[in-house]
RNA sequence: GCUCGAAUGGUGAAAUGGUAGACACGAGGGACUUAAAAUCCCUUGACCAUUGCGGUCGUGCGGGUUCGAGUCCCGCUUCGAGCACCA
């Protein structure tokens, strides 16, 4: 019987539908292993060879742990909120929930072709009302929750309420966006409105004022992961910084338990240090400096306590609040020209444009070490949004302050013993210390480590300042000037946000008759009739962000039909944590932190168990387009080959990979291709037309798009599955290049020839070592996420197993069962037409290799002395005489080097052959 | 600038400190065939030798540790990724 990948991949899809076969539920009774993909956006222009990539590892994983005997959570669904569907919807005034529709209808056609085991009764859709009733839920509970520095975790509002009563804000240990300080006498005063405000600046999902970075062109604020160099990831447009009052996260609050928790999961370094370098902390010192001739303190944070015998000025932001309060009088024009000036630049400006600005204030700031005065500049390296916006600059010793003491001619006192700092700054956190001595502090030949420290004592028992922690990570801001997202579950009466009571949830996106901000400029919700409660409050007109929907959905997919709960107790506390996730590095700063936060919030909520979402997490790498060329000889209708390109003036142009094999052009299809090639000439070389070729983004404008669902029509699911596993490391990066195809194609070929006239007869030695070898290694490489050397592995093994002519069902029935997670309708058809089975090898039981059949192939002599050396001989179990000699002539060496006092071991391990030449 | 990776044939890549280049593609040669496709077999890191055997060099560069280094350590080079007036 032939191959048949179309006949045979299309009758088991239908059978693993119909039979439900993937479909899970909680079952105590069996360990558990949640296995996730990161769910897509479905975009209109559908799959290509890149995406599912990530989706084949899992799935292996996941057919694996089955295999094993685990109950596998295996989910898939839609993160179908975004911006694409919205533009599209701008443009044709098509409802974007129709075209997600229809491109999640395409995703699912092209998932289900390549044979994943998703349970897909349990999928969810961001943008269905069941599902985001849930993410409006979370919110309210962020509204209604604050972070308690003491305990460390998420509390209710009422309680800080109850605090305010009694005692107002004394013995208050909370995450704020401001410090407030009141009686309880004066919050008892406070009316409705004011109290709301106070309680905004404790609230985790609050409503503050704050810098947001504002994209004109796409009329949206976004988030700070959203924006990469003062453009925006999408679309590529200018944003600028604009202060608006808008809601925002207190994702801050959980800085350091976002940076502790990074020890206790199973990822990758680098991932590991994106998020750490994401969050920023930096240890340092908050420190007070007294503004001479005033009743004013100036308070700066600073890493690098060490250098304060080096402050030779103070530098403010622009937007500063101390800016106002030390400018002294005859400054003040030349100041407030500075601040226009810088107002008037965007982000993007300030960041290109690195020329040193600044105005002096006028006034002058005492040293609290060595008394002397230091003046007080207004400059825009100094940011507002960090630390105190104000900073002690140590010019000998910061690269920044350097160039602004150079440019403004300030002195630059060197602090550290050999640093030259005639030309630029010595940085550098080491060095003896030097020039540091004052009245009560004497750092002078200390280590700078040491310095630091004896500094950050000092100015804490002096009460000059204290010990502090800084995070680079700033709040979520959590509002879009959108359509497309869920709406948030809040009206205003008085001008005060209310939520709305939870039996009203979901709140219902509403229709509008265009997908554009209104006149008056508000956001496209603001078009919707009726846009209020019940009683006439107006509703919220932003609508949420995108990481909003994709933050908690790995916890729905537990409990996806609940109607009671995000998740029920019971479900999570079976389920638990994602054990592995798999998914891209470019989620790293943004739904990575998000949803950890998220999950994190909810743990202090008791909604579920675990503190952190996801155990392990591997980054599949990204698959790159393989464009081909043709060159076309300028002014002409002729091609010339790639290999003879040089002997003429030709032009690049891109050509359809989908009509190249292997570089060679089909040039019946190219003259098909587009009218103007219909007559195109050709110089050939070798009687073919042969491509260039350039790695490039997989895009339509390279013509290098490449879909699985042709390579599927062509070469079947699992030689696609095969492919793109044997390809290379999962974690690396490649451009997808079909060349090579054919090889794992034949593979699949031989694999099916193989088992032709399966018998009952006994397998031989060789046929057991062959078989065991693999058992054994594919085990290891799928703990490993080696998949690309576990193919390998099984071409091996198919191939010897055909050159022993080994018919034995002893040794094919487990050989398709560690096939399966690869292959899967390969080897299920094999599994009952060639076996005859009528269980699905889906339910098989993953083959235990036996050591006995692969060590007495070869035993390896390991000979150690002096607890140091190691020396490795390995022979073949039938080796000849020469090869004992050998080995006992290392032994023998061995024991004379150790002059016979140290033990000699001989250790015997199955291993492989090793040549060892004795001097 | 700081942090983290990576570098091996014509190509994708393998190698718990122990025969470098598994496996595959491509290429060359051969078998079968009227022919092609398909299939199968041989060769394929470089150089030298070649009627036999074989020999030398070789994992970005320079050092080091080790009986032994692609692998470990130190110092570079190049490329990629992340962060970046973050004090």
């Amino acid at each position: 019987m032939e191959y048949n990948h179309r006949e045979i991949e299309s009758r088991w899809q239908r059978q693993w539908r119909e039979s439900e076969i993937y479909k899970v539920s909680t079952d105590p009774s069996k360990p558990k292993f949640y296995v996730l993909d990161m769910f897509p956006y479905p975009s209109g222009a559908g799959l290509h060879v890149g995406h599912p990539l990530g989706y084949i590892a899992s799935d292996i994983y996941a057919r694996y742990k089955r295999l094993q005997g685990f109950n596998v959570l295996h989910p898939m669904g839609y993160d179908a909120y975004g911006l694409p569907a919205e533009q599209y919807a701008i443009q044709t005034g098509q409802h974007p929930e129709k075209t997600t529709t229809v491109n999640i209808a395409r995703y699912r056609s092209q998932l289900d072709k390549i044979g994943f085991c998703y349970d897909w009764s349990r999928e969810v859709k961001t943008c269905d009302p069941e599902y985001y009733k849930w993410t409006q839920w979370a919110f309210q509970q962020m509204f209604g929750h604050y972070y308690d520095i003491a305990a460390d975790r998420a509390m209710p509002i009422d309680a800080l309420v109850a605090h305010f009563e009694s005692r107002g804000t004394e013995g208050l240990q909370a995450a704020a966006g401001k410090d407030l300080e009141f009686t309880a006498a004066e919050w008892a005063a406070l009316d409705e409105k004011a109290k709301s405000d106070v309680l905004m600046n404790y609230r985790i999902a609050y409503l503050g004022h704050t810098m947001v970075n504002w994209c004109p062109k796409l009329g949206t604020v976004l988030a700070n992961d959203e924006v990469s160099e003062g453009l925006s990831i999408r679309g590529g447009y200018p944003v600028e910084q604009k202060l608006m009052y808008q809601w925002c996260l207190r994702v801050s609050a959980y800085a350091q338990r976002l940076l502790d928790g990074l020890e206790r999961v199973d990822w990758t370094d680098s991932l590991k240090e994106t998020q750490r370098n994401w969050i920023g902390r930096s240890e340092g010192a908050e420190m007070r400096f007294k503004v001479a001739g005033r009743d004013l303190d100036l308070e700066i944070f600073t890493t690098r306590a060490d250098t304060i015998f080096g402050v030779t000025f103070m530098v403010l932001a622009p937007e500063s609040a101390y800016v106002d309060m030390v400018t002294a009088d005859e400054c003040r024009d030349a100041v407030r020209a500075y601040l226009d000036e810088v107002k008037h630049k965007t982000e993007r400006e300030r960041m290109i444009d690195k020329k040193v600005t600044g105005v002096f204030t006028g006034s002058y700031a005492i040293n609290p070490l060595t008394g002397k005065q230091i003046p007080i500049w207004v400059s825009d390296y100094v940011l507002a949004g960090y630390g105190t916006g104000a900073i002690m600059a140590v010019p000998a010793h910061d690269s920044r302050d350097y160039a602004f003491a150079r440019h403004f001619d300030l002195p630059v006192i060197p602090l550290i013993e050999g640093a030259d700092v005639s030309e630029s700054s010595f940085d550098a956190k080491s060095g003896r210390m030097i020039n540091s001595e004052g009245p009560e502090l004497n750092l002078n030949g200390l280590e700078v480590k040491d310095a630091i420290a004896a500094t950050k004592r000092f100015i804490a028992e002096k009460g000059l300042g204290r010990v502090k922690v800084n995070y680079r990570l700033r709040d979520a801001i959590f509002s879009r000037q959108r359509y497309w997202g869920e709406p948030f579950p809040v009206y205003y009466k008085d001008g005060i946000p209310h939520m709305l009571p939870a039996d009203q949830l979901p709140l219902q996106l509403p229709e509008i008759d265009q997908y554009l901000p209104t006149e008056s400029g508000e956001p496209p919700l603001g078009r919707a009739k009726n846009w209020q409660t019940a009683d006439g409050c107006p509703l919220e007109l932003n609508t949420m962000p995108g990481f909003a929907g994709s933050s908690a959905y790995y916890l729905r997919y537990m409990d996806p039909r609940n109607n009671d709960a995000l998740v029920s107790p019971e479900a999570n506390g079976y389920w638990r944590q994602v054990d592995l996730y798999i998914g891209g590095t470019e989620h790293a700063t943004g739904h990575l932190i998000y949803s950890r936060f998220w999950n994190k919030f909810l743990y202090d909520l008791g909604t579920v168990c675990e503190d952190e979402p996801f155990r392990k997490l591997i980054n599949q790498g990204m698959i790159q387009g393989r464009s081909n060329f043709v060159y076309r000889i300028k002014d002409t209708n002729t091609f010339v080959s790639a290999g003879l390109r040089k002997d003429y003036d030709t032009t690049p142009i891109h050509v359809d990979v989908n009509i190249v094999n292997n570089d060679v052009l089909d040039l019946e299809a190219f003259r098909a291709w587009r009218p103007e090639f219909a007559t195109a000439e050709f110089v050939l070389e070798d009687g073919r037309y042969i491509c260039g070729y350039a790695v490039e983004k997989m895009s339509k404008s390279m013509f290098n798009v490449v879909n699985p669902d042709d390579i599927v029509e062509r070469y079947g699911a699992d030689t696609l599955r095969l492919y793109e596993m044997f390809l290379g490391p999962l974690e690396q990066s490649k451009p997808w290049d079909t060349n090579g195809i054919d090889g794992v194609n034949r593979f699949i070929k031989k694999l099916w020839k193989l088992y032709q006239d399966s018998d009952d007869s006994q397998p031989s030695a060789a046929n057991l070592k062959t078989l065991h070898t693999l058992i054994k290694k594919v085990a290891q490489d799928i703990e490993n996420f080696s998949f690309n050397t576990s193919v390998a592995a099984f071409m091996i093994c198919v191939n010897e197993l055909t050159a022993q002519k080994c018919r034995s069902r002893a040794v094919l029935e487990p050989l398709a069962v560690v096939i399966a997670p690869f292959a899967p309708h390969v080897a299920e058809e094999l599994w009952h037409s060639a076996l005859g089975h009528d269980t699905s090898v889906v339910d098989a039981q993953w083959p235990a290799h036996d050591e006995k059949h692969l060590v007495e192939a070869e035993v390896t002599y390991a000979v150690s002395f002096n607890g140091k050396a190691r020396y490795n001989i390995t022979v073949a179990a039938d080796a000849d005489a020469e090869t004992v000699k050998a080995v006992a002539m290392a032994h023998e060496a061995a024991e004379k080097w150790t002059g016979g006092k140290e033990p000699v071991k001989v250790i015997f391990v199955p291993g492989k052959i090793l040549n060892f030449v004795i001097k």
